[in-house]
This record gives structure tokens, C-alpha cells and sequence, in this order.
DNA sequence: GTGAAAGCGCTAACAG
DNA sequence: CTGTTAGCGCTTTCAC
């Protein structure tokens, strides 16, 4: 296990120069900077992050604080959050959550805080303020990635905004009856994001002058099957059957595809699907949807932190930053068979 | 930030018994523990864990190495470990060499040889040789999953064996002519799973007496959207189409399917699919599968390496441990429709 | 059972 | 530009 003594032997310089000369802080001239390197190189030598850390009190790796890890949207921040940090020499601690409370204090009390952690960036999770303050207290910043959290910089889509595009997508084309296909209160502790999905969807709806019908609306839990499942209900009533729907999510949007297809009906010609996330099976499944790039999230998220860890780097400022999104249309949506009605 | 000073102080003992007591190593009163445990409690102390690795050599850290996070089944496994090292009071830090060459070579170079981890968990990547050594020679065990690795405690399905299983189900129905869909040799570095998995299908065929047909083989890209193409192939030649898929995963196997339904073809009645994983989504399709457990995949390896880590514990021993599986029937299996021939 | 003291391997003033 | 010298915060002999 070959040391920084070492390395300064072989160099014939002192263990202050090595460090010197290898992490880049200090004046060292070129030729010793190089002899350093070649002896370093030589021997093996990898400087042991803990004597680092202890030293200087940084430990070149953040926290990740997920609900999730087996669910795409997460697990693809999580991927690209993974890959900014280590082009940035960091890495990566993941503590998945989804355990629930007990699991969730320990991993505040004895992880998070054991000074392992330079900062955390926590994924859809909305802390309580006394975990936030805590670490702030502590020094460590943090970002949030899904929604605003008290005194931190996060990034979030406006999932009114979303929402209202996706809705305004199927008006455009010229359906009225447009159903929904909304989170359930499961997920509503996480930043309300199904309440501002269908606030945003209301809100097209009524800037166009149709009155919102709340047997138009079912909620689900963002799977393949509960949007099945919803959609079933709303696309088997003969009576008021909607010629579109916009779900929360792809995932309910492809059940709502499926289901489409076992009653019978064709997608688009009898019932458009519009939804939101541009899953990995979104494209095959031919949905339209709006587009949110979870990757880029992950990695947006890790630029905010190097701004806080680095202050040098020029810092964008505002609390919360808007996250791009795109409508893609596919081939879910098409205007409604006019000869049906 | 308050250090074992503080709690020493506080608890009116030195910092030694401080350690001793907060730690389980060396015998303390029950008096003087309580004492500390309560000084502890009071101050918010938690230990440095960088000064604490720096003075006894372990990090309580395992590095996790997969060649991808967001798929189904490495996001599993990886859970699946995470949880099981929580418990044990270890951190996971993450490594997703889906980059390729030079991000892989930059991991082990600067990252896992960097004195941060205790151990490292492969998940479906073939070390080098070079890589297991150098790790090994610094007293780090490994323990891979998903494959043999040279001179490593591995732990891995018996490929051959599964798809066999999965053959013998449809066989026992009463098919005899059978596709198999199979992985594409961008996946036959990863320990060769998609060779294994085609040799346990033919051998199942060939114990029955049936011949091999090459006609009845597809590669996929273990994709829905791949198995969906390559089933497409099969299903759809006149000629000569299968009563039944055998998908080497479930992804593949939802893929054919949906291929099935979209020739008019109806599942099982017309066809029967079965396939590999147990994927979350082939409950919902009714997918016959031989399941395989990802996250308990993922708390054995953690187990092993605690074995290794604490040798008081007790040691399995074999050097490659199966892991478990199970056929699970559900509706897109049947027997052949007869009249039809 | 408990304390004193010597490091673990590196970095960061401070001199020169 | 480079060497000397203190620590960073804990653990662990070695005595008592």
C-alpha cells in the first residue's frame, strides 16, 4: 500500500510537494511536477481519500437520496447525476429511502451526518426543514430534483405548465371530451405533483371554455396497470366516453393504450393518449407525450452543486430552476373521428 | 461539528473509553457506557467516519460496479444491496461503467483503488483479470453477480438450466415446434448468458427428440421493442410458424406478445410465450416466466462479502453459489390448439 | 476498566 | 518554488 512517503522518496522531494504537485493546489515547477507524476505512476500511488478528507475536510462525494431506485425516471437521474459527478471526481452514495421512516431517520442520523458526504442531492423526496437545516447548519449543500424544498436550490418542471401544454395538445386537434388520468394521494406528499398535473389540465380545459367533468377523472398510481385499470372505466362507459385521454404519466398512458385496445377501440381514430415523462417505451408504444429528460436532471443537479462547493465557478442564482420539456407527438394523437359523434 | 473531545468531556472520561464505549470494542463499564452513550445522544455526536477509516484501515463502505443502472433488473439488484448493507451499517457507492473503456479504466484507476472501499460487488461485468488482482492484492474481496469471474465468489442463475425449465413447460404442453428468441452477441461478453440460455433450450428440445430448427431463432436486444421485431419475424412467416416462444427475457417475451396481437394472433390459444425474469411488468401481461429475484440477488452478495469482511462469521464456502429460481405459470401458456394442424 | 500517547496518511500554513 | 511542522479526529497498544 505505497504512501505519499514514498513517492517522495523516489522523487526526491518532500511528502509536501508530492501533494503538492499532484492535486494541483500550489506552485510547483514543471520539472518536479512531472518527476512527482512519473514516481507516482512508477509505484502505483492513489491517495487515500480518507487522510485526504480528514485534512482537508472535503470528501469529494455527494449523497444521493432517492425514494425509488427500480423505476425509470429515478434510476435514469440517478445514472445521469452518477456521471457528472465522477467527470467532476466526485462520487456517488446512494441511499434508497423507499424503506420508509425508520430506515429514513438512520440514514439522516448516522450516514448523511457522519461526515461522509461533502453535499446531498435529494431526488423527488421533500425533506422536512429540520433534515434541511440540519445539513445546511452543517454546511453541506443541498439540491432537490422534482419539486421545491424550503431554503434550497431545486430543480423541477412546471408541472402546471406540462400539463396544461399536453391538454392544449389534444384541444388543438379538436377533442372536448378529454378525460384524466391523475396520481393518487399516494404521491401528493411528494411536492403535489398530481394536483398541479390536473390544476394544469383544468386550466386548458377552461381557457377554452369547457367546463371540466369530474366523472372525467380517475386517479391511478403511475403504473402500466393502474392506468389500465383507469382507463378501463373511463373508455368503457357508454355513455359519456371520452375521445381522448391525458395521463400523468406514460406509464398510465400506455395502459390507457392498452386498454384502449382490448375494449375494441383503435388509437388514435377512436380515442387519442397523451402523456408526460418520454418513458423508454413511450417511443415503441408510438405515444405522444411530453418529453422531461431525467438524465440531464441528474446532471443539472450536480452542476448547481460544484457551484456551491466551487464558489469560484460562476453561480446562476435563482432558488428554483425550470427544467426543459418538449412535446413529442407520435402517433397516440390524432383529431377525433368527427363521424362519430 | 463536535468531536469525541466534546462527548469525552461531557462523560468526564477520556477519549479512548469514549471510542470503546461508542464502538463495542474493548470492555467498558456498564455505568461509564451509559454515561457516554447519554453524552453522545446529548451533543448530536457522530463520528467522523474519515478519521475513523483513516485509524483502522476499514471504510464501512462497499463499491458497487453495474454496467447499467436503469433497467429493470440492475436497478433491482442494486436495491436489493443497497438495503442489505444499510443494515449492516455500510454505505454503497455506486459505479456505472456504462460509459465503455475509458470511464471503466478511470473507475479503477482513480475511484475503487482510491482506499474508499472495503469491497466491490460486480453486477454482470466481466472483470479483467488485471482488475480482479489489483483489487484482490489490496485486500478487497469481490463478489460478482450474474456470472463466474475468475478466483471470485460469484453468485449466478444457471442460465442453462433456466431456459431449460422454461422449454420443458412449453414441451409438457405439448408444442413441438418452438422459437426461441435470444440475446444478440452485443450481450455474449457478459458471460456468454445468452449462449447458455439457447444450449438449455435446445437441449430440452433434443431430450425430446425434436430437432433444432435455425429457422426458429431470433436475436433481440432483450428489449420489448427487440423481442417485438424478432417475434414479428417469427409469427409472421406462413410458412412455418411456432405454437410457441420461449423469449430469453421478459421483456423480450411482452415484446412477442404484443407482436402476436398485432398478427391477430391470439395468446395462448394461438400461441403461447414464456420467458426469463419475472419482470414487474409480466405479472400485468400475464406472463408465463421462470423468475429469477433480482433483490434478493443483491442482499446475498452483500451477505457473502460480510463473510468475508467479518470472518467470525460463518463462511458458505463454494466458490460460485447458485441462486434460486422458480416457473411461475400465468395465462400466455397453453396448450397447443390442435385443430390446427 | 480506564487513561496516555503514538500514530493512520495526508494537507496547509509558515518559513525560507 | 520547496521543505518543515503541525495537526485533521479517531483508534489502539501499553501501562496502570
Amino acid at each position: 500500500m505505497t504512501g505519499i512517503n514514498e513517492v517522495a522518496d523516489l522523487a526526491g522531494v518532500s511528502t509536501a510537494t508530492v501533494s503538492r504537485a499532484l492535486s494541483g493546489n500550489g506552485h510547483v515547477s514543471v520539472a518536479t511536477r512531472d518527476r512527482v507524476a512519473r514516481a507516482a505512476e512508477e509505484l502505483g500511488y492513489v491517495v487515500s481519500s480518507n487522510a485526504s478528507s480528514l485534512a482537508t475536510g472535503r470528501t469529494k462525494n455527494v449523497g444521493v437520496v432517492i425514494p425509488f431506485l427500480n423505476k425509470w425516471f429515478f434510476s435514469s437521474v440517478v445514472q445521469g447525476a452518477e456521471s457528472a459527478l465522477l467527470s467532476h471526481g466526485y462520487d456517488l452514495t446512494l441511499y434508497n429511502l423507499g424503506g420508509g421512516g425508520d430506515e429514513r431517520r438512520s440514514v439522516f442520523e448516522h450516514f448523511l451526518l457522519r461526515k461522509r458526504v461533502d453535499a446531498v442531492i435529494a431526488i423527488s423526496l421533500e425533506l422536512t426543514t429540520s433534515e434541511v437545516t440540519r445539513l445546511l447548519d452543517l454546511g453541506k449543500p443541498i439540491v432537490g430534483v422534482g419539486g421545491p424544498l424550503p431554503g434550497v436550490r431545486t430543480l423541477s418542471i412546471d408541472d402546471i405548465e406540462v400539463a396544461r401544454l399536453a391538454t392544449e395538445h389534444l384541444l388543438a386537434l379538436g377533442h372536448r371530451d378529454i378525460a384524466h388520468i391523475g396520481g393518487n394521494s399516494d404521491f401528493e406528499r411528494d411536492f403535489h405533483l398530481p394536483m398541479n398535473r390536473r390544476v394544469g389540465y383544468e386550466a386548458a380545459l377552461e381557457a377554452t371554455g369547457i367546463s371540466v367533468d369530474p366523472n372525467l377523472f380517475q386517479a391511478a398510481d403511475f403504473s402500466i396497470q393502474g392506468g389500465y385499470e383507469a382507463a378501463k372505466q373511463l373508455l368503457g362507459n357508454p355513455r359519456r366516453r371520452p375521445t381522448a385521454v391525458f395521463a400523468s404519466s406514460d406509464e398510465m398512458a400506455i395502459g390507457a393504450i392498452l386498454a384502449a385496445r382490448d375494449l375494441g377501440l383503435r388509437v388514435p381514430q377512436d380515442v387519442s393518449v397523451v402523456g408526460i415523462d418520454d418513458h423508454e417505451l413511450s417511443e415503441f408504444f408510438g405515444l405522444s407525450t411530453v418529453a422531461q429528460f431525467p438524465a440531464l436532471q441528474g446532471r443539472q443537479a450536480v452542476e448547481i452543486l460544484m457551484d456551491q462547493l466551487h464558489p469560484s465557478r460562476e453561480s446562476a442564482g435563482s432558488l428554483n430552476t425550470p427544467l426543459p420539456y418538449e412535446l413529442l407527438v407520435r402517433s397516440s394523437t390524432a383529431r377525433p373521428d368527427v363521424s362519430r359523434r
